[in-house]
DNA sequence: ATGGTAGGTACCCTA
């Protein structure tokens, strides 16, 4: 089982992107952030005419916008909100394996970006992104326990490591670094003993980054990057962990996403 | 210290 996960950034402007990425690496299951569009307007046919054929989208108008794409059908399918909001930011879905007694779930999560200052007082979009921050970590430990088979992957906004930023003394104060996140981040990864996979490959002393700014003339070259997208397992799932991936090379596709999509293979069965 | 780019929408928001 492929599981891969992309900020892309308007699922319609770049869904030609999307359907050579599928063609290239043959994910099982494919979780989408910032769709930024309705669901009536959600490119459908051309996915399920990829090959995906079981989806699970909750979209809006503009702004955010999550997707779960599939080869292999769904036991449940959920929406949840945060914060009191309807803002399209998780949603999860229920697969059958028989690896474990009860199904693989996986929640697709897009946690907010939090705006420019580090400071909650000032900035309600940062207050909202500790918030949401907050209420996953207790949310999380309150639904389940660590022991069942759960994935939670996405753009979670927020490079936890030293090495996940190119600079992590400039990047202090900068909304994604900065050490009140980070901490919140790693009370979320606590909840149910949340394993990093692609740090299970990628030793903390190697920089890794998932997404470099619009904002840099060449970004390859200047390589200041971030790694904001993730992909956590709870240790039942870890011994099935065999590969991952982090698709850089998308990020020099034509009209790229500012995020390339991150990959993890798990050596089990679907049903 | 500043401004650099991109997407969606409607002339400004969010990233």
């Amino acid at each position: 089982m492929k599981i891969l996960t992309w900020n892309i950034n308007s699922v319609r402007l770049r869904i030609n992107l999307l359907l050579r990425l599928m063609e290239e690496e043959q994910p099982d299951i494919v979780c989408l952030q910032e769709t930024k569009t309705p669901d009536e307007h959600f490119p459908l046919e051309a996915v399920t005419k990829a090959g995906y054929a079981h989806t699970h989208i909750h979209g809006m108008k503009s702004y955010n916008g999550v997707a779960v794409l599939s080869k292999v059908p769904f036991k449940t399918q959920e929406i949840w909100h945060r914060c009191g909001k309807e803002d399209c930011r998780h949603v999860a879905v229920h697969v059958d394996t028989p690896a474990f007694a009860e199904p693989l779930q996986i929640h697709c999560l897009y946690i907010p970006a939090g705006g420019d200052e580090p400071d909650p007082e000032v900035n309600d979009k940062f207050a909202h992104k500790l918030d949401f921050v907050d209420e996953m970590a207790r949310w999380f430990a309150d639904q389940y326990t660590p022991d069942q088979p759960l994935v939670a992957l996405g753009d979670f906004n927020i490079a936890p490591l030293e090495n996940d930023v190119w600079s992590h003394k400039q990047l202090l104060k900068v909304v994604s670094h900065t050490p009140v996140e980070v901490e919140k981040l790693k009370e979320m990864q606590n909840s149910l003993d949340w394993q990093d996979a692609i740090r299970h490959f990628i030793p903390p002393e190697d920089k890794a980054y998932t997404w470099w700014s619009y904002r840099n003339r060449d970004w390859r070259k200047s390589d200041r990057g971030r790694r904001l997208d993730h992909i956590w397992l709870t240790k039942p799932v870890m011994p099935f962990l065999t590969h991952h991936k982090i698709c850089i090379d998308t990020r020099d596709w034509s009209q790229p996403s500012d995020h390339v999509p991150v990959l993890a293979r798990l050596d089990l069965q679907l049903q």
